[in-house]
DNA sequence: AATATTTTTTAGATTTGCCTAAAAATAAAA
DNA sequence: TTTTATTTTTAGGCAAATCTAAAAAATATT
Protein backbone atom coordinates (compact mmCIF):
# COMPACT_ATOMS: atom_id res chain seq x y z
CA UNK A 1 0.00 0.00 0.00
CA UNK A 2 0.75 3.94 -0.64
CA UNK A 3 0.55 6.51 2.02
CA UNK A 4 -0.38 10.06 1.36
CA UNK A 5 2.42 12.53 3.60
CA UNK A 6 -0.50 13.30 5.93
CA UNK A 7 -1.56 9.63 6.50
CA UNK A 8 2.21 8.85 7.36
CA UNK A 9 2.22 12.32 9.59
CA UNK A 10 -0.21 10.84 11.36
CA UNK A 11 0.68 7.37 12.11
CA UNK A 12 4.03 8.97 12.83
CA UNK A 13 2.39 11.20 15.94
CA UNK A 14 0.34 8.31 17.05
CA UNK A 15 3.39 5.97 17.38
CA UNK A 16 5.47 9.03 18.99
CA UNK A 17 3.09 9.50 21.27
CA UNK A 18 1.70 6.29 21.73
CA UNK A 19 5.05 5.30 23.94
CA UNK A 20 4.10 7.44 26.99
CA UNK A 21 0.53 7.34 26.86
CA UNK A 22 -1.82 4.64 25.40
CA UNK A 23 -4.70 5.25 24.12
CA UNK A 24 -3.95 8.43 22.26
CA UNK A 25 -6.68 11.52 22.88
CA UNK A 26 -7.32 13.54 20.07
CA UNK A 27 -6.57 16.92 21.68
CA UNK A 28 -2.95 15.36 22.24
CA UNK A 29 -2.94 14.13 18.34
CA UNK A 30 -4.03 17.84 17.84
CA UNK A 31 -1.37 19.39 19.81
CA UNK A 32 1.46 17.19 18.59
CA UNK A 33 0.07 17.70 14.98
CA UNK A 34 -0.56 21.56 15.30
CA UNK A 35 -3.89 21.02 13.61
CA UNK A 36 -7.13 21.25 15.66
CA UNK A 37 -9.45 18.55 16.87
CA UNK A 38 -11.84 18.46 14.20
CA UNK A 39 -9.12 17.52 11.54
CA UNK A 40 -8.28 14.51 13.53
CA UNK A 41 -11.67 12.99 14.36
CA UNK A 42 -11.93 13.15 10.18
CA UNK A 43 -8.45 11.59 9.90
CA UNK A 44 -8.71 8.85 12.64
CA UNK A 45 -11.54 7.70 10.99
CA UNK A 46 -10.13 7.62 7.50
CA UNK A 47 -6.93 5.83 9.07
CA UNK A 48 -9.84 3.61 10.69
CA UNK A 49 -11.38 2.31 7.05
CA UNK A 50 -7.46 1.61 6.44
CA UNK A 51 -6.88 -0.17 9.26
CA UNK A 52 -4.21 1.54 10.49
CA UNK A 53 -5.84 2.17 13.97
CA UNK A 54 -7.91 0.88 16.68
CA UNK A 55 -10.27 4.01 17.06
CA UNK A 56 -13.80 4.65 18.62
CA UNK A 57 -15.74 7.59 19.39
CA UNK A 58 -14.39 10.00 22.46
CA UNK A 59 -11.96 6.66 23.62
CA UNK A 60 -8.82 8.01 21.84
CA UNK A 61 -6.87 5.66 19.50
CA UNK A 62 -3.93 3.48 19.44
CA UNK A 63 -1.84 1.80 16.23
CA UNK A 64 -2.90 -1.95 14.97
CA UNK A 65 -0.54 -3.99 13.92
CA UNK A 66 -0.09 -2.71 10.46
CA UNK A 67 -0.59 0.51 11.58
CA UNK A 68 2.90 0.20 13.61
CA UNK A 69 4.28 -1.45 11.05
CA UNK A 70 4.31 1.49 8.95
CA UNK A 71 5.44 3.69 11.81
CA UNK A 72 8.37 1.78 12.15
CA UNK A 73 9.18 2.02 8.46
CA UNK A 74 8.59 5.74 8.75
CA UNK A 75 10.95 5.74 11.56
CA UNK A 76 13.71 3.71 9.75
CA UNK A 77 13.46 5.85 6.93
CA UNK A 78 13.54 8.95 8.94
CA UNK A 79 17.05 8.13 10.80
CA UNK A 80 18.57 6.57 8.04
CA UNK A 81 18.37 10.19 6.36
CA UNK A 82 19.11 11.94 9.48
CA UNK A 83 22.46 10.05 9.92
CA UNK A 84 23.47 10.69 6.17
CA UNK A 85 22.55 14.25 6.70
CA UNK A 86 25.09 14.43 9.32
CA UNK A 87 27.83 11.99 8.72
CA UNK A 88 28.15 12.61 5.09
CA UNK A 89 26.66 15.84 3.66
CA UNK A 90 28.29 16.91 7.95
CA UNK A 91 24.74 18.54 8.61
CA UNK A 92 25.11 19.74 12.71
CA UNK A 93 22.84 17.18 14.85
CA UNK A 94 20.52 19.85 15.27
CA UNK A 95 19.54 20.95 11.55
CA UNK A 96 18.99 17.41 10.40
CA UNK A 97 15.34 16.14 11.90
CA UNK A 98 13.55 19.18 9.60
CA UNK A 99 15.42 17.71 6.14
CA UNK A 100 14.54 14.29 7.04
CA UNK A 101 11.00 15.04 7.97
CA UNK A 102 10.73 15.63 4.08
CA UNK A 103 12.54 12.79 2.92
CA UNK A 104 11.21 10.35 4.99
CA UNK A 105 7.95 10.34 3.20
CA UNK A 106 9.77 9.22 -0.50
CA UNK A 107 8.91 5.62 -0.25
CA UNK A 108 10.95 3.20 -2.43
CA UNK A 109 11.93 -0.11 -0.96
CA UNK A 110 15.15 -0.46 -2.67
CA UNK A 111 16.54 3.31 -1.99
CA UNK A 112 15.84 2.78 1.44
CA UNK A 113 17.74 -0.74 1.57
CA UNK A 114 20.66 0.56 -0.43
CA UNK A 115 21.17 3.58 1.85
CA UNK A 116 21.22 1.40 4.39
CA UNK A 117 23.60 -0.34 3.21
CA UNK A 118 26.03 2.61 1.79
CA UNK A 119 25.93 4.11 5.74
CA UNK A 120 27.09 0.73 6.51
CA UNK A 121 23.68 -0.02 8.97
CA UNK A 122 24.16 2.30 11.45
CA UNK A 123 22.19 1.50 14.50
CA UNK A 124 21.46 4.96 15.93
CA UNK A 125 21.01 8.35 14.28
CA UNK A 126 22.81 11.45 15.30
CA UNK A 127 20.50 12.01 18.25
CA UNK A 128 21.00 8.28 19.58
CA UNK A 129 18.06 6.93 18.39
CA UNK A 130 17.97 3.40 17.25
CA UNK A 131 17.07 2.77 13.66
CA UNK A 132 14.46 0.29 13.06
CA UNK A 133 16.19 -2.28 10.79
CA UNK A 134 14.40 -3.65 7.53
CA UNK A 135 12.14 -6.11 9.25
CA UNK A 136 10.90 -3.64 11.51
CA UNK A 137 13.30 -4.43 15.01
CA UNK A 138 14.30 -1.59 16.63
CA UNK A 139 16.96 -1.74 19.75
CA UNK A 140 15.78 -0.52 22.73
CA UNK A 141 19.21 0.34 23.72
CA UNK A 142 19.59 0.80 27.80
CA UNK A 143 19.67 4.66 28.19
CA UNK A 144 19.06 5.94 31.52
CA UNK A 145 18.53 10.46 32.75
CA UNK A 146 22.06 11.76 33.24
CA UNK A 147 20.46 12.56 36.47
CA UNK A 148 20.42 9.11 37.49
CA UNK A 149 24.29 8.90 37.57
CA UNK A 150 26.14 9.54 41.25
CA UNK A 151 29.06 11.75 41.69
CA UNK A 152 32.77 11.09 39.78
CA UNK A 153 30.67 8.93 37.26
CA UNK A 154 31.51 8.75 33.34
CA UNK A 155 28.94 7.98 30.85
CA UNK A 156 28.39 8.52 27.23
CA UNK A 157 25.82 10.36 25.67
CA UNK A 158 23.31 8.43 23.48
CA UNK A 159 20.56 10.12 23.25
CA UNK A 160 17.78 13.01 24.56
CA UNK A 161 14.34 12.70 25.79
CA UNK A 162 13.51 16.07 24.72
CA UNK A 163 14.77 16.63 20.93
CA UNK A 164 13.40 20.57 21.10
CA UNK A 165 15.48 23.06 19.45
CA UNK A 166 16.00 24.86 22.56
CA UNK A 167 17.79 21.79 24.08
CA UNK A 168 19.72 21.01 20.59
CA UNK A 169 21.04 24.64 21.16
CA UNK A 170 22.42 23.87 24.86
CA UNK A 171 24.05 20.77 23.89
CA UNK A 172 25.36 22.29 21.03
CA UNK A 173 26.73 25.69 23.11
CA UNK A 174 28.46 22.91 25.83
CA UNK A 175 29.88 20.99 22.77
CA UNK A 176 28.25 18.01 23.59
CA UNK A 177 27.11 15.46 21.12
CA UNK A 178 26.37 12.23 21.00
CA UNK A 179 29.20 10.03 21.59
CA UNK A 180 30.33 12.38 24.28
CA UNK A 181 31.93 10.97 27.21
CA UNK A 182 30.39 13.52 30.23
CA UNK A 183 31.70 12.97 33.66
CA UNK A 184 30.17 14.23 36.32
CA UNK A 185 32.48 15.77 39.20
CA UNK A 186 29.69 17.31 41.90
CA UNK A 187 26.19 17.03 42.65
CA UNK A 188 24.68 19.64 44.15
CA UNK A 189 22.19 19.02 47.11
CA UNK A 190 20.24 22.81 46.58
CA UNK A 191 18.61 22.53 43.84
CA UNK A 192 20.08 19.21 41.99
CA UNK A 193 22.21 20.73 39.35
CA UNK A 194 25.49 19.35 38.46
CA UNK A 195 28.41 20.06 37.94
CA UNK A 196 29.93 18.09 34.50
CA UNK A 197 33.34 17.96 33.17
CA UNK A 198 33.95 16.73 29.57
CA UNK A 199 36.96 15.90 27.73
CA UNK A 200 39.15 19.18 26.24
CA UNK A 201 36.66 21.49 28.27
CA UNK A 202 36.30 23.54 31.50
CA UNK A 203 33.75 22.29 33.95
CA UNK A 204 30.79 23.65 33.71
CA UNK A 205 27.07 23.45 35.50
CA UNK A 206 23.91 22.08 34.15
CA UNK A 207 20.71 22.34 35.67
CA UNK A 208 18.73 19.32 36.71
CA UNK A 209 16.15 20.10 34.16
CA UNK A 210 18.10 19.80 31.44
CA UNK A 211 20.37 16.82 32.43
CA UNK A 212 17.08 15.25 33.00
CA UNK A 213 16.54 15.41 29.08
CA UNK A 214 20.50 14.02 28.81
CA UNK A 215 20.14 10.09 28.26
CA UNK A 216 23.77 8.50 28.31
CA UNK A 217 24.38 4.57 27.09
CA UNK A 218 25.47 3.41 30.38
CA UNK A 219 27.76 3.87 32.78
CA UNK A 220 31.59 4.22 32.59
CA UNK A 221 34.67 3.05 34.63
CA UNK A 222 35.14 6.36 37.20
CA UNK B 1 8.42 30.89 -2.53
CA UNK B 2 7.34 27.23 -1.61
CA UNK B 3 5.39 25.42 -5.12
CA UNK B 4 3.81 22.09 -4.53
CA UNK B 5 4.46 18.84 -6.05
CA UNK B 6 1.73 19.23 -9.08
CA UNK B 7 2.80 22.95 -9.65
CA UNK B 8 6.63 21.79 -10.11
CA UNK B 9 6.01 18.79 -12.26
CA UNK B 10 3.80 21.25 -14.44
CA UNK B 11 6.79 23.60 -14.71
CA UNK B 12 9.13 20.98 -15.27
CA UNK B 13 7.22 19.71 -18.09
CA UNK B 14 6.81 22.83 -19.66
CA UNK B 15 10.52 23.60 -19.58
CA UNK B 16 11.21 19.88 -21.23
CA UNK B 17 8.25 20.61 -24.12
CA UNK B 18 9.61 24.37 -24.40
CA UNK B 19 12.89 22.88 -25.62
CA UNK B 20 11.19 21.31 -28.98
CA UNK B 21 8.44 23.52 -29.76
CA UNK B 22 7.64 26.81 -28.34
CA UNK B 23 4.53 28.17 -26.93
CA UNK B 24 3.54 24.72 -25.13
CA UNK B 25 0.21 23.75 -26.32
CA UNK B 26 -2.57 22.22 -23.90
CA UNK B 27 -2.98 19.10 -25.62
CA UNK B 28 0.52 18.64 -25.71
CA UNK B 29 0.84 19.39 -21.66
CA UNK B 30 -1.83 17.17 -20.94
CA UNK B 31 -0.36 14.14 -22.89
CA UNK B 32 3.19 14.53 -21.12
CA UNK B 33 1.41 15.16 -17.55
CA UNK B 34 -1.16 12.26 -18.39
CA UNK B 35 -3.60 14.01 -17.60
CA UNK B 36 -7.12 15.63 -19.24
CA UNK B 37 -6.88 19.26 -21.10
CA UNK B 38 -9.44 20.76 -18.77
CA UNK B 39 -7.50 20.07 -15.50
CA UNK B 40 -4.02 21.93 -17.45
CA UNK B 41 -5.99 25.05 -18.58
CA UNK B 42 -7.26 25.09 -14.71
CA UNK B 43 -3.28 24.87 -13.65
CA UNK B 44 -2.12 27.25 -16.31
CA UNK B 45 -4.64 30.32 -14.76
CA UNK B 46 -3.15 29.41 -11.29
CA UNK B 47 0.68 29.54 -12.30
CA UNK B 48 -0.49 32.43 -14.14
CA UNK B 49 -1.31 34.10 -11.24
CA UNK B 50 1.89 32.94 -9.30
CA UNK B 51 3.70 34.98 -12.48
CA UNK B 52 5.39 31.19 -13.06
CA UNK B 53 3.97 31.14 -16.86
CA UNK B 54 2.95 33.33 -20.12
CA UNK B 55 -0.84 32.41 -20.84
CA UNK B 56 -3.51 33.75 -22.97
CA UNK B 57 -6.39 31.74 -23.55
CA UNK B 58 -6.02 29.50 -26.68
CA UNK B 59 -2.32 30.30 -27.43
CA UNK B 60 -0.25 27.77 -25.23
CA UNK B 61 2.39 28.60 -22.40
CA UNK B 62 5.53 29.28 -22.17
CA UNK B 63 7.66 30.26 -19.02
CA UNK B 64 8.32 33.42 -17.37
CA UNK B 65 12.09 34.35 -16.24
CA UNK B 66 10.93 33.58 -12.52
CA UNK B 67 8.81 29.97 -13.90
CA UNK B 68 12.52 29.01 -15.85
CA UNK B 69 14.20 29.66 -12.37
CA UNK B 70 12.04 27.36 -10.86
CA UNK B 71 12.77 24.65 -13.59
CA UNK B 72 16.28 24.61 -13.57
CA UNK B 73 16.07 24.51 -10.06
CA UNK B 74 14.14 21.38 -10.47
CA UNK B 75 16.00 19.85 -13.18
CA UNK B 76 19.25 20.73 -10.91
CA UNK B 77 17.74 18.69 -7.98
CA UNK B 78 16.36 15.75 -9.91
CA UNK B 79 20.10 15.23 -11.72
CA UNK B 80 22.01 16.08 -8.46
CA UNK B 81 19.86 12.97 -7.09
CA UNK B 82 20.50 11.08 -9.91
CA UNK B 83 24.18 11.09 -9.83
CA UNK B 84 23.87 10.12 -5.79
CA UNK B 85 21.97 7.18 -6.74
CA UNK B 86 24.23 5.74 -9.76
CA UNK B 87 26.82 7.30 -8.24
CA UNK B 88 27.13 6.26 -4.20
CA UNK B 89 24.45 3.76 -4.12
CA UNK B 90 24.94 1.76 -7.23
CA UNK B 91 21.97 1.88 -8.96
CA UNK B 92 21.56 0.95 -12.71
CA UNK B 93 21.54 4.14 -14.80
CA UNK B 94 18.26 3.18 -15.62
CA UNK B 95 16.64 2.95 -12.18
CA UNK B 96 17.60 6.39 -11.33
CA UNK B 97 15.01 8.90 -13.13
CA UNK B 98 11.85 7.43 -10.93
CA UNK B 99 13.52 7.70 -7.67
CA UNK B 100 14.73 11.36 -8.58
CA UNK B 101 11.55 12.18 -9.42
CA UNK B 102 10.38 11.90 -5.80
CA UNK B 103 13.50 13.17 -4.48
CA UNK B 104 13.36 16.30 -5.99
CA UNK B 105 10.35 17.86 -4.65
CA UNK B 106 12.38 17.60 -1.66
CA UNK B 107 13.01 21.39 -1.24
CA UNK B 108 15.95 22.74 0.73
CA UNK B 109 18.22 24.70 -0.33
CA UNK B 110 21.61 23.70 1.89
CA UNK B 111 20.35 20.32 0.88
CA UNK B 112 21.08 20.56 -2.52
CA UNK B 113 23.95 22.98 -1.99
CA UNK B 114 25.75 19.83 0.36
CA UNK B 115 24.81 16.72 -1.69
CA UNK B 116 26.65 18.88 -4.93
CA UNK B 117 29.61 19.12 -2.89
CA UNK B 118 29.54 15.78 -1.55
CA UNK B 119 29.81 14.59 -4.81
CA UNK B 120 32.18 16.81 -6.37
CA UNK B 121 29.77 18.96 -7.99
CA UNK B 122 29.24 17.10 -11.10
CA UNK B 123 28.64 18.66 -14.18
CA UNK B 124 26.48 15.91 -15.83
CA UNK B 125 24.15 13.24 -14.60
CA UNK B 126 25.05 9.68 -15.14
CA UNK B 127 22.44 9.90 -18.51
CA UNK B 128 24.85 12.73 -19.59
CA UNK B 129 22.39 15.17 -19.21
CA UNK B 130 24.44 18.56 -17.84
CA UNK B 131 23.51 19.63 -14.42
CA UNK B 132 22.75 23.50 -13.99
CA UNK B 133 25.35 25.43 -11.36
CA UNK B 134 23.46 26.44 -8.12
CA UNK B 135 22.96 29.70 -10.12
CA UNK B 136 20.97 28.29 -13.00
CA UNK B 137 23.40 28.14 -15.25
CA UNK B 138 23.25 24.81 -17.47
CA UNK B 139 25.81 23.87 -19.60
CA UNK B 140 24.88 22.79 -23.71
CA UNK B 141 27.68 20.15 -24.63
CA UNK B 142 28.77 20.23 -28.15
CA UNK B 143 26.86 16.53 -28.18
CA UNK B 144 26.54 14.97 -32.06
CA UNK B 145 25.05 11.95 -33.01
CA UNK B 146 27.16 9.24 -33.11
CA UNK B 147 25.44 8.74 -36.92
CA UNK B 148 26.90 11.95 -38.16
CA UNK B 149 30.42 10.25 -37.44
CA UNK B 150 32.39 8.69 -40.01
CA UNK B 151 33.56 5.34 -39.98
CA UNK B 152 37.02 4.58 -38.19
CA UNK B 153 36.63 7.30 -35.85
CA UNK B 154 36.28 6.70 -32.06
CA UNK B 155 34.21 9.12 -29.37
CA UNK B 156 33.11 9.30 -26.24
CA UNK B 157 29.30 8.81 -24.93
CA UNK B 158 27.80 11.72 -23.25
CA UNK B 159 24.28 11.76 -23.44
CA UNK B 160 20.65 9.99 -25.27
CA UNK B 161 18.13 11.91 -27.36
CA UNK B 162 15.79 9.26 -26.34
CA UNK B 163 15.70 8.44 -22.65
CA UNK B 164 13.04 5.88 -23.00
CA UNK B 165 13.05 2.80 -20.99
CA UNK B 166 13.61 0.36 -24.20
CA UNK B 167 16.61 2.31 -25.33
CA UNK B 168 18.17 2.19 -21.57
CA UNK B 169 18.30 -1.21 -21.85
CA UNK B 170 19.06 -1.53 -24.83
CA UNK B 171 22.66 0.14 -24.28
CA UNK B 172 22.86 -1.80 -21.10
CA UNK B 173 22.89 -4.85 -22.70
CA UNK B 174 25.67 -3.61 -25.29
CA UNK B 175 27.39 -2.86 -21.76
CA UNK B 176 27.43 1.22 -23.41
CA UNK B 177 27.12 3.90 -20.65
CA UNK B 178 28.31 7.64 -20.17
CA UNK B 179 31.69 8.12 -20.90
CA UNK B 180 32.17 4.66 -22.80
CA UNK B 181 34.34 5.29 -25.94
CA UNK B 182 32.74 3.64 -28.74
CA UNK B 183 34.51 3.30 -31.94
CA UNK B 184 32.70 2.75 -35.65
CA UNK B 185 34.38 -0.13 -37.41
CA UNK B 186 31.85 0.01 -40.69
CA UNK B 187 29.20 2.33 -41.76
CA UNK B 188 26.46 -0.19 -43.86
CA UNK B 189 25.12 2.11 -46.61
CA UNK B 190 22.33 -0.40 -47.54
CA UNK B 191 20.41 0.08 -44.20
CA UNK B 192 22.62 3.16 -42.52
CA UNK B 193 23.68 0.69 -40.15
CA UNK B 194 26.83 0.90 -38.40
CA UNK B 195 29.40 -1.87 -36.76
CA UNK B 196 30.47 -0.31 -33.91
CA UNK B 197 33.40 -1.74 -31.00
CA UNK B 198 34.05 -0.99 -27.83
CA UNK B 199 36.72 -2.00 -25.43
CA UNK B 200 36.64 -5.35 -24.20
CA UNK B 201 33.90 -6.28 -26.36
CA UNK B 202 33.44 -8.16 -29.54
CA UNK B 203 32.09 -5.44 -32.03
CA UNK B 204 28.14 -5.61 -33.19
CA UNK B 205 26.16 -3.76 -35.22
CA UNK B 206 23.43 -0.93 -34.24
CA UNK B 207 20.75 0.37 -36.36
CA UNK B 208 20.66 3.98 -37.23
CA UNK B 209 17.35 4.54 -35.57
CA UNK B 210 19.59 3.41 -32.55
CA UNK B 211 22.56 5.32 -33.00
CA UNK B 212 20.75 8.32 -33.55
CA UNK B 213 19.55 8.57 -30.04
CA UNK B 214 23.05 7.90 -28.52
CA UNK B 215 24.86 11.33 -28.26
CA UNK B 216 28.54 11.58 -28.28
CA UNK B 217 31.19 14.54 -26.24
CA UNK B 218 32.95 15.27 -29.26
CA UNK B 219 35.31 13.05 -32.23
CA UNK B 220 38.52 11.49 -30.49
CA UNK B 221 41.49 10.62 -33.14
CA UNK B 222 41.09 7.62 -35.06
C1' DA C 1 -26.89 14.15 41.78
C1' DA C 2 -26.97 18.28 39.36
C1' DT C 3 -24.26 21.56 37.21
C1' DA C 4 -20.23 23.27 35.01
C1' DT C 5 -16.16 22.40 32.28
C1' DT C 6 -13.49 20.10 29.08
C1' DT C 7 -13.05 17.04 25.27
C1' DT C 8 -14.64 15.23 21.17
C1' DT C 9 -17.59 14.92 17.34
C1' DT C 10 -20.76 16.61 13.70
C1' DA C 11 -22.14 19.90 10.20
C1' DG C 12 -21.03 22.82 6.73
C1' DA C 13 -17.32 25.60 4.10
C1' DT C 14 -12.85 26.10 1.72
C1' DT C 15 -8.75 24.98 -1.27
C1' DT C 16 -6.14 22.08 -4.36
C1' DG C 17 -6.08 19.20 -8.07
C1' DC C 18 -8.36 16.37 -10.68
C1' DC C 19 -12.54 14.60 -13.56
C1' DT C 20 -16.65 14.52 -17.36
C1' DA C 21 -19.61 16.68 -20.47
C1' DA C 22 -20.79 20.49 -23.09
C1' DA C 23 -19.74 24.95 -25.22
C1' DA C 24 -16.66 28.03 -27.63
C1' DA C 25 -12.68 29.12 -30.34
C1' DT C 26 -9.36 27.87 -33.77
C1' DA C 27 -7.67 25.24 -37.65
C1' DA C 28 -8.43 22.24 -41.66
C1' DA C 29 -11.06 20.62 -45.58
C1' DA C 30 -14.45 20.74 -49.05
C1' DT D 1 -16.09 30.45 -47.71
C1' DT D 2 -18.89 27.48 -45.50
C1' DT D 3 -18.61 23.17 -43.26
C1' DT D 4 -16.14 19.89 -40.54
C1' DA D 5 -12.82 18.55 -37.29
C1' DT D 6 -9.73 19.58 -33.64
C1' DT D 7 -8.26 22.04 -29.73
C1' DT D 8 -9.19 24.49 -25.74
C1' DT D 9 -12.01 26.38 -22.31
C1' DT D 10 -16.02 26.65 -19.17
C1' DA D 11 -19.28 24.65 -15.98
C1' DG D 12 -20.27 21.67 -12.50
C1' DG D 13 -18.69 17.76 -9.48
C1' DC D 14 -15.68 14.94 -6.53
C1' DA D 15 -12.14 13.52 -2.95
C1' DA D 16 -8.55 14.81 0.38
C1' DA D 17 -7.37 17.58 4.06
C1' DT D 18 -8.11 21.33 6.38
C1' DC D 19 -11.00 25.02 8.96
C1' DT D 20 -14.93 27.33 12.19
C1' DA D 21 -18.93 27.07 14.86
C1' DA D 22 -22.15 24.46 17.22
C1' DA D 23 -23.82 20.16 19.32
C1' DA D 24 -23.01 16.05 22.04
C1' DA D 25 -20.51 13.17 25.23
C1' DA D 26 -17.40 12.54 29.01
C1' DT D 27 -15.23 14.34 33.06
C1' DA D 28 -14.87 17.27 37.05
C1' DT D 29 -16.87 20.21 40.63
C1' DT D 30 -19.83 21.71 43.97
Amino acid sequence: MNYSISEENYIKAIYRLQSTREPVSTNALAVELDTKPASITDMLKRLKVKKLVIYYPYQGCRLSAEGTRLALGIVRRHRLWEYFLAEKLKFNWNEVHDIAEELEHVSNGQLIERLDAFLGFPRFDPHGDPIPDSSGKIATPSQVKLTTLGAHTKAKVSGLADQSQDMLNLLQQRNITIGTIVEINKKFGFDHSLEIKIPGNPPFIMSEQAAQNILVHHELEA
